[in-house]
RNA sequence: GGUUCCGUCGUCUAGUGGUCCAGGACGUCUGGUUCUCAUCCAGAAAAUCGCGGGUUCGACUCCCGCCGGAAUCACCA
């Protein structure tokens, strides 16, 4: 198997979000697929003084790591081809500029900004397009400091390859002396990339479809440059929920970590922005990392944009929370609730909050519904009678007869041995005893002992609630609906 | 405006000339699982395959035109 180097090269200006994740994420599978001959890069793109934002590399780092998506190279895993962040490669790239203009490639432009912008104006009032190289200066001057550096265009038809696009070109229209070197001696994107994928030996450069109408650009580097092209993909956007645009920080884009604060499981998260966009062309939904590693394919890669579903993220994070549940059991779960108990959980034994998730797992799409959901396992409700009064299977029974119906309860099941099986019997030898409907019984006791919307079956539920609670509670409901009457 | 890309159920998608009066999933609706809310199961509705022409015995699939949408045209990435 031939060597596979991706790479993901973010610049530190906010965190990651969902519209661009992708890009991190289809690399790190295609060089995973590879085993030992592939490779993940990580290497960040902060040429860009004025948008750099302190702590974003952090941000990116947790995010990646969060989901699960480590890097062979880059900050903090260090590597034979660093720094892995461009400021710290600034000579470098001079150097390379530099080169080109020795061999009349580029050359120091010593127009001012005032005056760029006069061309671009004159051009656009004249509807031609404006083209810098329209404009190259006849005589430029020796480079110096301050002085930015711009590639001598070679314009002229190209052709090349997108793994996803497929065959495309381009005219010589879109060619044009791009900036290589800004002039405070930092490169543009335009050419550091280049170099760096080069230098750190990339395979493939994959990003979003946004740099598509450049490429023509690049390739012109690439040809002086004498550099070999790695292959390119281009990855489609994920559109917003709403409409067909591209999904941006700006259209309420959400991080990535706000979701592992709503309580999505990171292996949800990933398969669902995996599948997004691509399929393996089977009717599976749900792939955990490793089958995600092994299955992925460029060609599969869909080229048009996806609309961004939550609904489908949040079904697919319940399907992971079963699944991690029947598959690895209680512990493996409950290790990834540890941040998301109420408060009150705390006063009780992990065994306690494991027994509670045993029974309401399969309830929850988000570990941030824990709170609301479990909340009367861990304190004692508020007794509301209307609640009972007004429920629709009770609201035909007198207080009197409810009272009753509670007294009896309390009085069998305080004979019973607490177990769920036993808890059922005598909650059906009460069904048999009192002639009432499942649908009776059974809410009353469940609302009388939880004054919740909903819980989990009610023979688990008075079981896990233990004995003692559950009858105290039963009785203070009893005597709240007795109170009522007098 | 120039350039380029994209176009199958509401959404994500399968489909590479006949097996597709188009399959799966989310969502929606209905029913079932001794109470609730979910889960799970069963079922339903939902796409004249953007439109119009060709090519062909036959097209969602190939060709052309049109329309629609998007991206991009920075000393940002």
């Amino acid at each position: 198997m031939s060597k596979i180097v991706t790479r993901f090269a973010p610049s530190p200006t906010g965190y990651i979000h969902i519209g661009n994740v992708r890009s991190a994420i289809y690399p790190y599978l295609l060089a995973k697929q590879a085993g030992e001959n592939g490779k993940f890069i990580l290497r960040i793109e902060d040429t860009d003084q004025a948008r750099y934002v302190a702590g974003a590399t952090d941000l990116i780092l947790d995010t990646l790591k969060w989901l699960g998506i480590s890097w062979d190279e880059g900050p903090e895993a260090g590597g034979e081809n660093g720094p892995y962040f461009q400021t710290e490669r600034k000579s470098i790239y001079l150097d390379w500029a530099k080169k080109l203009i020795k061999q009349g490639k580029a050359y120091a432009d010593p127009t001012d900004p005032e005056t760029i912008e006069k061309y671009r104006k004159e051009d656009n009032e004249k509807k031609i397009p404006y083209l810098y190289r329209n404009h190259r200066p006849d005589n430029t001057p020796e480079w110096q400091e301050g002085m930015p550096i711009r590639f001598k265009a070679d314009p002229k038809p190209r052709d090349w390859h997108d793994e996803v696009m497929g065959d495309l070109h381009a005219g010589p229209e879109v060619q044009d002396d791009i900036i290589l070197i800004k002039k405070d001696g930092l490169p543009t994107y335009n050419f550091a990339h280049i170099i760096d994928d080069y230098l750190m030996g990339c395979t493939h450069v994959m990003r979003g479809v946004e740099y598509l109408p450049s490429t023509p650009n690049y390739l012109a580097l690439y040809e002086t440059l004498g550099i070999e092209m790695p292959k390119i993909v281009s990855l489609p956007h994920i559109l917003r929920p709403d409409g067909r645009k591209k999904l941006g920080k700006r259209d309420g884009a959400k991080s990535v970590t706000e979701y592992r604060e709503d309580g999505v499981l990171p292996e949800a998260m990933l398969n669902y922005l995996t599948c997004l966009g691509w399929n393996d062309g089977t009717e599976q939904e749900i792939y955990p990392k490793d089958e995600l590693i092994k299955k992925f394919s460029l060609d599969r890669i869909q080229n048009s944009g996806a609309r961004y579903d939550e609904t489908k993220l949040l079904w697919m994070n319940g399907q992971w929370i079963r699944k991690i549940f029947t598959e690895e059991g209680v512990d493996v779960l409950y290790q990834k609730t540890l941040d998301f108990w109420p408060e009150s959980a705390m006063n009780y034994k992990e065994e306690y909050r494991k027994e509670v998730l045993s029974i309401i797992y399969d309830r929850l799409k988000e570990l941030s519904e824990l709170p609301s959901m479990t909340s009367y396992f861990f304190e004692d409700p508020n007794i509301n009678p209307e609640m009972i009064l007004n429920n629709k299977f009770l609201k035909k029974l007198s207080e009197q007869e409810l009272a009753d119906l509670l007294k009896l309860s309390i009085e069998k099941l305080s004979d019973t041995e607490w177990t769920e099986d036993v808890i059922q019997d005598t909650l059906n030898q009460l069904l048999e005893q009192t002639g009432k409907k499942p649908a009776e019984l059974f809410s009353l006791i469940r609302i009388a002992v939880s004054f919740a919307p909903f819980s989990p079956a009610l023979n688990l539920t008075l079981k896990v609630l233990g004995k003692d609670r559950s009858l105290a509670r039963l009785n203070a409901t009893k005597n709240a609906l007795i109170n009522d009457l007098q």
